[in-house]
DNA sequence: TTTTGACTAAAAAACGTTTTTGGTCAAATT
DNA sequence: AATTTGACCAAAAACGTTTTTTAGTCAAAA
């Protein structure tokens, strides 16, 4: 179904390319040259630039989905299910550069092509998440109003901690910062009797 | 002991101003006509726009501190204290314009004579927040291993919220996403039997 | 001791010119 | 018919130069 060479290998060129240079920096010449294709290739799979770094992030976005997924799909205890989650999260997301660039880009200018992508992304996440919290609730390990809130609570508050994590690559302080914070909240989660 | 009319006027001016256009936008010809004084009297005062610029945020940072130490004095339960702590915390913040700019100086591009600043407050904060967990386990309503670590986690946590919060402008987005937050942070602190 | 404003060197803005870039298309190739 | 090519174009970015603005100084005045 989906096999096309050129295709396949201007968007492997363009993923190198776009993740060293940015969507600014990076030419849609230089993408077709390293690739060895003529510019006009580039634009009969491609409609613009854009699209092309549509194409490319989209392809990291499953990537990572399909780990969420794989995690979520494992036997294990609701605890320990969303610790894995956000680990996989961390790790992935971290070789996941040209979504770094969508972060940033958000940042200091709108690139709104790209909304609807992560906006996608989002519900996807809160949906899985969901899940996880969910499963908590039916194995009794928590206790949570309501479900789906909480979920978006927690990944918007993962999102915000993405920013300093990756854009000001300060990485290995805030690893250890999410792991402990995960401590806490999964403790909060907990079913208890203190309150 | 400081009241300096001349002084306190360009650093009112200073502020309004910086606030306006941020550090680099703002020149100190515009400060200066603007406080009815010379240039040269802006320079007898400050060093330098940087040394001004740092006045302006220390001022800034000044009344925060003041406002979270209130919070500290009053009597109230460890969980009532930190929930007015964080909310004392957002709400001053988000009158902290020149604040903000060192923020996104941060971000940007570094502006590293308000490191020491920024490190300094950090400190505060983490001391501070420290001693109302330390209260809550003193009530014996937290279970806390290591207090002045999960202080510096959860600050850590708040300084990477207000970026999104401050920065881009989704202040009503994220409040309501704090507050949900804390909810479920100071149920992990809380004592339980369920562990 | 404090304030002033003319002064300077350096940085930034403005401007016109050249080069590069995203995107097109008719012709060639498969 | 589907795919690939590279010359081509208008618009944008880069470049080099000139002009203006800016941070900071200092001798004189208050």
């Amino acid at each position: 179904m989906n096999a096309d060479p050129t295709r396949d290998k201007i968007l492997r060129v363009a993923a190198r390319i776009f993740g060293k240079y940015g969507f600014q920096k990076t030419t849609m010449d230089e993408v077709a040259r390293t690739a060895h294709k003529a510019k006009g290739s580039v634009y009969y799979h491609f409609r613009s630039k854009e699209d092309l770094f549509l194409a490319v992030v989209s392809e990291e976005i499953e990537r990572l989905k399909e780990a969420l997924l794989e995690v979520s799909s494992k036997k294990a205890s609701a605890t320990g299910m969303i610790r894995d989650y956000m680990l996989t999260r961390m790790k992935v997301l971290e070789g996941a550069v040209n979504y770094h660039e969508t972060l940033k880009a958000d940042f200091l200018e709108t690139y709104e092509f790209l909304d609807e992508l992560r906006s996608g992304f989002d519900a996807f996440e809160v949906g899985l998440f969901s899940t996880l919290l969910q499963k908590g609730v039916d194995e009794k390990t928590f206790e949570i109003r309501d479900v789906k809130k909480t979920a978006q609570v927690i990944i918007m508050a993962m999102k915000a901690l993405e920013i300093p994590f990756f854009l000001q690559n300060k990485i290995a302080e805030y690893e250890q910062t999410i792991v402990e914070l995960l401590d806490i909240l999964i403790r909060g989660l907990e079913k208890g009797v203190s309150r």
